[in-house]
Order: C-alpha cells, then structure tokens, then sequence
DNA sequence: AACTATTTTATACCGGTAGTCCAACCTTTT
DNA sequence: AAAAGGTTGGACTACCGGTATAAAATAGTT
C-alpha cells in the first residue's frame, strides 16, 4: 500500500461522505487528491475499485477495534454494545452506510456481489457473537435473531439520521439488544427458526490464514520505522509478540494483551494503515487457535 | 393521465423491472415504447420523475388492493398478513424494491424525499394497523414495534431474493408478525419504547380529502366509458354509488361492499389506472368517516 | 554521474449518458 | 380553411467513466 496511494483514498472517501458516491466524479478526485488522470488508474482500475478500497479499509478498521476491545473486559451483552457501536461510529454519521448502499444497488453485479458478502460476514460475526453471549443453547436461533437484530437496528438508524452523539446510539443499540433477547426467549419458547445455524458463513472465498511466522517478520519489521520517542517500547512489544507467534503453543491471552497497545504506538503514524492490516492478520490467528 | 402517457410508463416499467433502473436509458424507454425524446419529456421532467411515476402508481394500487381486501372479512392478524403480502407481491419478485433503494441512495435530494415520505407512510400505515390488530393497550409501543418488523421483515426478504411463490412470502411474514406479537408483549410487560405514538405521521403534505360530490360526478363518468357487456350492472353500480355518497350519513359498509365490484369492472380496460384513482379517493373518504 | 526503469503528468480521445432545443408535422378547434 | 397547440425526430450540449500516449519527473543501479 502506497503512501500516495492512501492519499488519494483519503481524499476521495472526504468525497465521498460530502457529496456522495454518484455526485462525485473522478475529475474531482483527482482535483482533491492534487493527482492525474494516469495515477489515479494506476492505483485503481474503475472508481467502484476505489470505492471497494475505501470500504475494505473501514471494515478491517472495525475488526481489529472490536478485537481490541474485547481483549480487555469480560464478554456479555455490553461489550456487544460496544462491538456493534463500532460499526456504527465507523460509518460517521450514518454517512458510510449510504456508500454500502449505493453499491448494493448501483446496477453493477461485481460490486453487488462484494457488499453482499461483507453483509454476510457481518451477519455471521453476529450469529456467532450471539451464541457466544447468550449461550450455545440458542444457537439454533442465532442466525434469525442476527439478521433481524441487524433489521430492527438499521430501521433505527436509517430513520433518525442525525445522530452525532454516542450516547443517543448506545441507547438505541441497547433497545436494540433487549429486544433480540425478547426474540431469542420467543424463539426457544416456541422452536421456531427459519434458518439454519451457520447460515451466513462463506468461508468460500476467505483468504488463507496468514502464517505466524510470516506475521512476526512484520511486526518486527514495523516496530523498525516507528520515531525515536517510541521505538523503544516498540521494539520491546514487537520482539515479546514474534518471539509468542513462534512458539508452538502462544499463549493468547498474552498476546491479545500486549498486541492492543502496540498497534496503538502507528495512531497517527503514516503506516497506522499497514500496521493495521499486519495487526487483523494476527487477530485471525489468535481467534482461530481459540476455537 | 393520457393514454399514451401510460403506456410510456408501462414500458418504462418493464424495461426498469427487467435490467434495474441505472442499466436502463432513456433511449432504450424511447425505443420499447416507440416513442420519441421530445415526447418523453413532455411528459416527465427527467428520468427520475418518469421513476417516481412508476412508483406513484404501485403505492396506489397497493393501498387500494389493502383496503379492497379489508372490506369482506374480520379483522385481524390474518388480514394483515394479507395486507402485507400486497405490498410485496407488487413488488414483483423483488425487483421493484431495488428501484424504491435505486432511489434513495442516488444522491437526489428531491428523489431520497419522495421515497422517505413513502417510507413514512408505509410505517404509518403499519403503526395504525397494528393498533387496530392488537388494541388500543399496545398503541404506545405501535410505532416501534412498526419499525421493527419493517427492518425484520426487509431483512428477510433482502436476504432470501429467490422469492416466487407466495407461500414462501407469507411464511415469513407469519414468521415475523409472530416475532411483532412477542415484542409488543416484551414492550409492554418492560413499558419501554423509543418513539412516540403517531411519528410516523406527516400529514402536513398529504393533500386535501377529495369531496364526495366531486367522486360522485367521476364514479358517474366512469362508468360512461365501459363497454356494453358490463354497462349496464356498472351504471347500478355508479348510479348506487353516487347517491350514497351524497347522503348525509352514507352507509360506508354498504359502499365498501359495492365499490369492490365495480372498481374491478375496469380491470383490463384503459381507464383501469384512471378508475383506481377515483376509486382510492373513495377509499380516503371512507375511512376518514369511519374514525 | 550516467544510464535505465518505472511512475507521474497532461491531454486528447472514445463511446455513452441525461437533458435541451427547435423546426417540421399532425390533429383538433374555430 | 385557418389557427392553435400538442407531437415528433433528431441535432446538439455538457459531462461522465475510462483509454491511450508521449513527455517529464523520479528512483534505482552501476
């Protein structure tokens, strides 16, 4: 990823939150970002391209936050508050959430088919969350009480727009949750589901599982361009982590701890982005060697 | 609204329905309808109102369909299943609700307005329904549990767009006014709820109650145009009609049991999107009486 | 420092889009 | 028959996303 690259993908998110994907033409990107015609079709090969980029990055973003989160703190509905809350933060002020919708409905089959599986994965990261918080017993209605949780909250959000504060979406998510649960006793009560457990997951098309070793390469290599102030404590987390990656069995809750504050050393740092990325790849493992 | 005009719109539709309404040019309208630009735009100020016409007209036929099919029968979760599966029958395997999203995340302010204010009424509807459906006890908790099952239900049917028949439809709209039921209850039994009663409504640009003189003349004129087959039963029809809406206190379970029929005269025959729209102005008195 | 390879720039160009404009045409009213 | 007014087809504009290309700038290598 490019430094230049990420300039340009910055400058044209700004355009696309102000005025819209439609309403926003290459030649304005290019005006923004202060680049050509020729550079801008290096990086991407069509605008939706660039669109898909821009959502990727926030959806990695959202990722690697709610793992941190979750690294510190016992499980339960309120850290599924706070989960979810990211999400919604991410998309600011309701803005990205007309991006995601823009592409679903822009005609284009390959972009549908894009944001129709980051809507699974988000789905399915709910059923799974569910069961994890309320217990294995409602699994057989997860996936139902997912994808209408996912309903009830989007109706919230769609139809009062202007929500800055988040307190005004905590509330809301939290309405949101009891409401779930009411649906979750029903469900059991009754034994009706419409869809079957592990309905959403498409590991099909997931890319491979980086490896450990692979990963604290990069981390070492990151801790290297971080300034004079912090590269102390960073070569100190990074040579902890890599030397943990490499062991035969890592112990995870190690890991998750001391990963959280070294990702946070790239804040505001030209490769936050890269590190960001390196950081999701060792979220992946961690949370697969938990299984 | 020209003859002409309507076969325009129709054709505009099929094309819109078949190839989404992004894919589908303004030539391409011009060429299924064999008509030329300079007519398109006599009639449309531009893409999107020739759009918004279409939509126009299914909301209508909806909500005649809706109270048609209330007139003969109790009330009660049953009929609104019924009153449900119209709106999205007319969505015809789910194609036309891509065209109300196309809309809406287009980056038009006067578009995203139109279609919110249907949104709304849409809602309002549901509310008013579900007060009805379940008494007035739940009429505090209505708006949200309108909201919810909105979001349930769109996810549902987002999710499973292979839709054809209707028994698949109504299953899951059973399943979800099930889920309605158990959330009211949850409401209720917690006292909690985020909106207040009557949100969703905007009557503020709703335009004035037609006057039923003035319904009389055109249920009258109607039935001029039929042809001799059915003439003679729809001048009973229009003859009965007209001087009960005339009285000072008309019989609106009489009315309504008449007004099925004779509508359904018109089906096939030109003026048939002409008789709905009398005939749904009938529909507003009557129930603008019945509070 | 010189040479090479790659990236960036600027611009012309392509096919397609929504929408404007207008002279010619047709139909209805007078 | 004449006037009026809606209808027609098509030329036209401005802009769009995307391609092509030659010149300029930059980076990497020796």
């Amino acid at each position: 990823m490019n430094e230049r690259k990420q300039h340009v993908l910055n400058a044209a998110k700004r355009l696309f939150l102000e005025n819209g994907f439609a309403n926003t033409s290459i030649q304005n990107i290019l005006d923004e970002a202060g680049i050509s015609k020729g550079t801008f079709y290096n990086y991407f090969n069509s605008k939706n391209e660039c669109l898909i980029s821009i959502i990727e990055e926030s959806v990695e973003i959202a990722a690697v936050r709610r793992d941190e989160i979750a690294a510190d703190g016992q499980d339960g509905p309120e850290l599924l508050v706070e989960q979810i809350l990211v999400r919604l933060q991410m998309n600011r002020e309701q803005k990205l959430i007309r991006l995601y919708e823009a592409i679903l409905h822009s005609g284009d089959h390959e972009l549908r088919d894009y944001m129709k599986s980051v809507h699974l994965s988000e789905l399915a990261w709910l059923e799974q969350r569910l069961s994890e918080v309320y217990g294995e017993q409602i699994r057989p209605y997860a996936a139902d009480a997912a994808l209408m949780q996912f309903g009830m909250l989007g109706q919230y959000l769609q139809f009062a727009p202007d929500i800055t504060s988040s307190e005004e979406l905590s509330k809301r998510i939290r309405f949101v949750i009891r409401r779930t649960e009411a649906l979750l006793r029903d469900m059991t009560e009754n034994d009706e589901h419409l869809l079957e457990a592990g309905k959403f997951d498409i590991r099909a098309d997931s890319p491979p599982l980086p490896s450990p070793v692979r990963v604290a390469e990069e981390i070492l290599r990151l801790a290297d361009t971080l300034p004079p102030e912090s590269r102390d404590s960073g070569l100190e987390f990074a040579g902890f982590l890599s030397a943990e990656l490499e062991e035969e069995k890592p112990r995870s809750g190690l890991l998750k701890t001391v990963a959280v504050p070294f990702r946070k050393l790239f804040d505001g740092r030209p490769n936050e982005p890269e590190a960001r990325t390196v950081m999701s790849a060792l979220w992946r493992i961690l949370k697969s060697s938990d299984l």
